[in-house]
DNA sequence: TCCCTAGATGTAATCGTTTTCCTTCATCGT
DNA sequence: ACGATGAAGGAAAACGATTACATCTAGGGA
């Protein structure tokens, strides 16, 4: 392997210079430069990054622990992190737990061995605490979801938007509204299932149990969520899916029981993945920015890397009601 | 931060045995592993992985380099990677090119400075010789894609899948087929292409100019394709998509335009990414083993960068055809 | 002319591990 | 009882960059 020294023999200079020239655009005489870089072209030298990251104790590398990258949603988020990421220098690291803490645990450590400069989670499943000890020692944003105390995040307002979109569907006429949760220990789950409750309780409708099934944000899930919730003997006339997978799962599963939708049943999703819109009926959906969030994400916590942050910051974007077919607004239906 | 200098102090024996008591299972009398241990708990050691990478030349992480990882195809093969990448202590580096060869370079790079010991290309936009050039000199592996040379691979066999589509099609009697392409430059579309044209021709059918079109592999193109096939004067009755994304693009505008599917149009997909299922109507598609591409290509790499392996390989894993309602077969349709 | 200063460059320490030699010491066979 | 053997552990040299500090040079002001 050609290292510094190589370079430096060749150009006839220490290696301290080349190291300047290297990273200093205005560091070397020009004649000086110019045999530098005519050494490095000529051995095709390539800095050793590990040599680099233990003396200047930084790795220019952020991890991204999330549950399932197979998830348009998380994908998306991905997508916005790493393209700042990249522009700034930065690469990423996919770390995918299935929400399984020990596996999150042990990409965790990923960053007390200075293997990464930050990291950012998309997931919630880590025990609060945890993550604020964490936050308290190194760079950390949480994405999408959220806790108390002092950690950068970014993310929507979870509550407002259930209520959006559960109000819609009572301003549609409905008065049996089901809602399919997501998993109960995920804090979005939670707030979806509060907004969901107020929206009822605002319009003065009861709360029913047997129309809240549980979820786990998968296809199969809003199938299973369907036969169950289509059966009651007094089936709801529209529902709301905690995500736009359990939202397609449901319509699917509808179909197939005999159900149209949105005529026989309504429904109303979250997310607004790309295929949201291509599907037949088209989603009805809460939209959230997920590029911008991963976006955001990013800049927050290379900012805080580069120690430009005065404290933990939090970002609430805005949501948006879509409203296309499922829901059974306007003539659109079928 | 607490350094092997500091466990080894307080355990009182030197840095090169707390380095092999932590390396070695076997090595240090029991005593000694006692201490060693008990002073690395205490302090809340953690190997510093640069100082590590240096010296031991390498760095235990992949890259992975695909144009975009919010492509449920691609996440997938990742997801795979990944996991067995994790297993074996493995980190995966996202590189999300967008297709410009400029970005594919960038992150090229990362290996030369040694910032990672290997990597999976699942784009075939970079030109032949550059790969090769690559893979002669460090461990590279493709996946999905394939080029003539010595690189490992391992995909399908995309003529014989698409062959096999088409002449599924040619089956339930239709005669005028079209084909949305995937972009020309791409080897697969290349191959697709090609099956679907061998299978007309072993038909005895035509191949017509105007009924191959040109894709992205993106739901928007699909839904271009509609526009354009459907409102030619002799519409085809059946369609080959290279990809399920433009297959669902296509379907929706199909109906957008009145038409139904399959009655009027019928549908064939490729991939079968978890949506296909999901659609309606379900989609016909070619299944290939996204995810268990993903883990073979990230053996196969694995095993070139531990050196215990053999000159490159080559895997063509099996494809399936695999019937739903959108191609009319079956009493299922609609 | 001479001194001072700023910029360019070199020397060597440093980052935190792993690993190659060694030295030491206990054990074992004879 | 004694040398051979091997295990255990220490000292110090890597690994390949960056950077504090020292040195040298040329140019400018008095």
């Amino acid at each position: 392997m050609v290292t510094m020294k190589d370079v430096a023999r060749l150009a006839g200079v220490s290696t301290a210079t080349v190291s300047r020239i290297l990273n200093d655009p205005d560091a070397g005489r020009p004649e000086t430069r110019r045999r530098v870089v005519a050494a490095v072209k000529k051995l095709g030298y390539e800095p050793n990054v590990s040599a680099r990251n233990l003396r200047i104790r930084r790795t220019a590398t952020i991890i991204v622990v999330l549950p399932d990258i197979n998830n348009p949603f998380f994908s998306f988020i991905v997508r916005g992190i790493e393209d700042v990421a990249h522009e700034q220098g930065f690469s990423v690291l996919l770390c995918n737990t299935d929400n399984d803490l020990e596996r999150e645990l042990q990409y965790t450590k990923i960053i007390g061995r200075r293997g990464a400069d930050g990291a950012i989670f998309l997931t919630a499943r880590v025990s609060s605490p945890h993550i604020l000890t964490m936050a308290a020692r190194v760079p950390v944003v949480l994405a999408c979801e959220y806790i108390e105390g002092a950690v950068s995040q970014v993310s929507i307002d979870n509550v407002a938007a259930a209520l959006d979109a559960t109000r819609h569907l009572i301003q549609l006429g409905h008065k049996r509204i089901a809602y399919v949760n997501g998993p109960p220990d995920v804090v979005l789950s939670r707030d979806r299932l509060r907004g969901y409750t107020l929206a009822l309780k605002q319009a003065g409708l009861p709360i029913e149990e047997e129309l809240i099934v549980p979820g786990t944000f998968y296809l199969e899930s809003g199938v299973e969520a369907a036969r169950r919730l289509l059966s009651l003997d007094d089936p709801p006339t529209a529902v709301f899916c905690a995500n736009d997978e359990m939202a397609i799962g449901f319509i699917k599963e509808a179909y197939a029981m005999g159900r149209q939708v949105p005529d026989d049943v309504a429904v109303v999703g979250f997310d607004d993945i790309r295929f949201a819109a291509f599907y037949r009926p088209a989603l009805t959906t809460i939209a959230q920015p997920m590029y911008e969030i991963g976006q955001r994400a990013a800049r927050l916590l290379l900012d805080q890397i580069a120690g430009k942050a005065q404290g933990p910051e939090s970002i609430v974007l805005p949501h948006r009601l879509v409203v296309r077919e499922s829901c059974g607004a306007g003539a659109l239906g079928r």
